[in-house]
DNA sequence: GCGTAACCTTACGCACGAGTAGGTATGCTC
DNA sequence: GAGCATACCTACTCGTGCGTAAGGTTACGC
């Protein structure tokens, strides 16, 4: 009954690997443009043109599908900032091609990136894995500056040189937000922006410039 | 039947506006704990001592008690602000009477405030009320920079200055953030901490200092 | 050609939680 | 102290959507 009135060009059959990167594919667009909560395992299915115990085999649960997401499109990002920044440049110019690398895979995924990223950080169970990988973003800038600071002979507490990093991951992050949000906006100029406030702010206290409250 | 037994010490009929706040404050406290979605109002409603169809009958339904919460805290949080900075203030001064007053009400509302926040930025619906006081502070920021720009005889592109009043803003949301997750740390120091960042960075904008891409 | 394993389906159970209907008590006004 | 408004309750309905049971179909080895 029902014997499979192949509507469609007769449907193949594809092995896992195959159809988990399809699920995949259309679990980033439903949670992108759902939200984690207004996605429907349904929908997610269907988009991916298949049924949803298949989703199930595959992938997991509703969470385990998302961490798969988060982890599939966070790992992309790494990779293509990894691969811009060579380890035996000047502080500088590494900074500059990781911003620019970081801007340009927001840019290239605008809808599926930032709006994944921004579920991400509302509920508990994702929020662990959002905070490895901006951990891992994290320690990279600190290690950037404090090399750069031992360069100039100079020390920094490492609370202090965290904090400063998580400064401009947040910015930048921010700025990302921004990018996603305004389609006409360039990467490259918004990397140029960032770099500005950045750098600037950063070489300044690489230079021992620092800023002290008023004695109220 | 089941005559109020009255085990608790007789309670007291309030008036609307008392138990309105109490539901506020009851709201707060279990979104922050659960997550908007995972928070339920059975919960919410218990946690505020009164049952399920007064907060219907008060505030409303989920989301709209959500908004509600969201713009209490959020008008809280910019009358602590604007309490500290005083008009005829140098920028670095305002700047800094302004970080401080916002890490200190970051600080003294950890659990309420930044789990809130994170909240906003998920859903579309809450992202636009978000989105405005985002867009005060922005332009606050905007306007320091431009007044003190225009004090150095300089001009600056409306977009840019957007940008970059973006981009702080992102780092000191970002440092909230850090600052929320750490009960130990201290909101004075961070808000110092954010002061170096940003208004290094910022003042040698102002001085005409400017970071260009290099000619690869 | 035939078993077996992997692929894929339809159709359902079931819990959870938003929102409501309809009724009870309490204080306030005259 | 009758009447009325407002505070407040218990106990439901009902949609939604996650996750699964049980069974069909295609490919591939032997």
């Amino acid at each position: 009954m029902l014997a499979r009135v192949s509507s469609s060009p007769t449907f193949k059959r594809l092995p896992r690997a195959v159809r988990e990167q399809q699920m995949l594919d259309a679990a980033v667009k439903v949670f992108s443009r759902r939200g984690f909560h207004a996605a429907s395992m349904d929908e997610i299915a269907d988009d991916a043109g298949i049924s949803k115990p298949m989703v199930y085999a595959y992938l997991g649960t509703k969470e385990e599908l998302f961490i798969a997401c988060l982890h599939r499109e966070g790992t992309r990002m790494m990779e293509a900032i990894a691969g811009a920044v060579a380890p035996d440049l000047p502080a500088d110019e590494r900074l500059w091609r990781g911003l620019r690398a970081f801007f340009g895979f927001v840019g290239a995924h605008r809808d599926g990136w930032a709006v994944l990223y921004r579920q991400a950080r509302a509920s508990q169970p994702f929020a662990a894995e959002l905070a490895t990988m901006r951990g891992r973003l994290v320690e990279v800038v600190a290690g950037m500056l404090d090399h750069a600071l031992r360069a100039e002979g100079r020390e920094v507490g490492a609370t202090d040189l965290e904090v400063v990093a998580y400064a401009l991951v947040g910015a930048t992050e921010s700025l990302a937000d921004w990018l996603a949000d305004h389609p006409e906006a360039d990467p490259e100029k918004t990397a140029t922006r960032m770099m500005n406030v950045a750098w600037m702010g950063a070489a300044q206290l690489l230079h021992g410039v620092t800023w002290h409250p008023p004695a109220t």
